[in-house]
DNA sequence: TAAAATACCGACTACTTGGTTTGTTGTTTT
DNA sequence: AAAACAACAAACCAAGTAGTCGGTATTTTA
């Protein structure tokens, strides 16, 4: 087992690196050279442990991208609060997050939805499949919330969680130009505002 | 002035289908030989009318792509009636012919902004130019809906502005993959009932 | 300790791409 | 009629790029 783990980490130190070229530059405008040069290893190297540049990203996909995803947008609405709060405060952790920090997973995924689609089948079903495990997430918790109460009862979950998703999508990709902090305080309030209106109706 | 009619012609013919074809596989995937091999002409033509592949995505992004966000996402959101209605039938119509047509030019802004992020500082300028363009609409649209009672004065137009954006952008992304009907069928429920939220409030 | 599997090196191939250059043809201009 | 020019054709070049392959050092195993 011992030998195996040389292995694992190679790979992973190729992965993380592969994953902030690939962020950084595109997929296609990052030559699997460009990423060896960083790590000081060679072509052999590469091949040896992965087919191809496609499979290479693929194994990406699958254990850094899908796995950040879980821990920054899925997880923390998981509970029993209402799901409205967990879920707004969840997204703006994530663009704050994105302000600070380049290398951002929740837009990993719009950059590389919008790089693949329509070129690869392959690829883009990966980053469906991960993109539907958080609307899942999202209509359950949405459901939950109607049934505790905090959810008004005639609202559609599956619409307010694409309503979300594209949102979210949207204002990612405007973040990266300039004024990402001013950008994100008007969005918050107007998600918090949509999310007033979907909440559970007090009688007064 | 009848020579630069031919002149005319041709840049004309190059920078359409330059456009679909960037559309279809993307800038960088797009080699300037497969642009000409569809239209039966060569490397001299193409070198004699443009000075390199930068600067015809660019005469691209001013004679056909600002002009159809023109068309498709400013000129019908004009006039004196509720602006939420018209902006909300204007997005409808977008989203309608994105499905039936792949060469959507408001989603090919998107497209475009994702490729070139952080990577084109010359064209991610145009293209931010043109969204910001659309922006100014909307919020002026938005401020004079306040003043003619058909919105509530206390919304933040701006705010309500990049959050219409953003969701565009965003359900755009969603839409290329699969059930893009059913998509937008909910995401414009969503986005009506956003803005019946942000109308002005009738006293009963 | 010899054999065998693992992990890696780096030169090489086959091919693509943006861009240059030189040449050709038809049309204006002088 | 000659020079000039617009509008292309096509061969060519240099710089990449994904992927291959024979070889090698280092562990593991028998």
């Amino acid at each position: 087992m011992e030998k195996n783990l040389k292995r694992m980490a190679t790979m992973h130190r190729m992965q993380t690196t592969g994953l902030a070229l690939f962020y950084k530059n595109g997929f296609y405008k990052t030559s699997i050279d460009d990423i060896l040069k960083e790590l000081d290893l060679s072509k052999g190297a590469f091949y040896y442990h992965f087919k191809s540049k496609e499979d290479f990203f693929i194994s990406i996909l699958e254990n850094l991208v899908v796995r950040k995803v879980y821990s920054m947008l899925i997880e923390p609405i998981e509970g029993h609060d209402n799901p409205l709060d967990l879920i707004s405060k969840c997204i703006e952790d994530a663009l704050q997050t994105a302000e600070h920090n380049q290398n951002d997973y929740g837009f990993l995924l719009n950059n590389f939805l919008n790089e693949f689609n329509g070129r690869n089948p392959e690829i883009m079903k990966y980053l469906n499949d991960t993109l539907k495990i958080w609307e899942v997430n999202l209509v359950s918790s949405l459901k939950k919330g109607k049934f505790n109460g905090y959810v008004d009862r005639h609202v559609d979950c599956e619409g307010v969680a694409s309503y979300i998703i594209s949102s979210f999508l949207g204002v990612r990709t405007l973040m990266v130009e300039g004024s990402a902090t001013a950008l994100r305080y008007r969005y918050m309030q107007q998600l918090r505002f949509y999310f007033r209106a979907i909440a559970h109706k007090q009688v007064a």
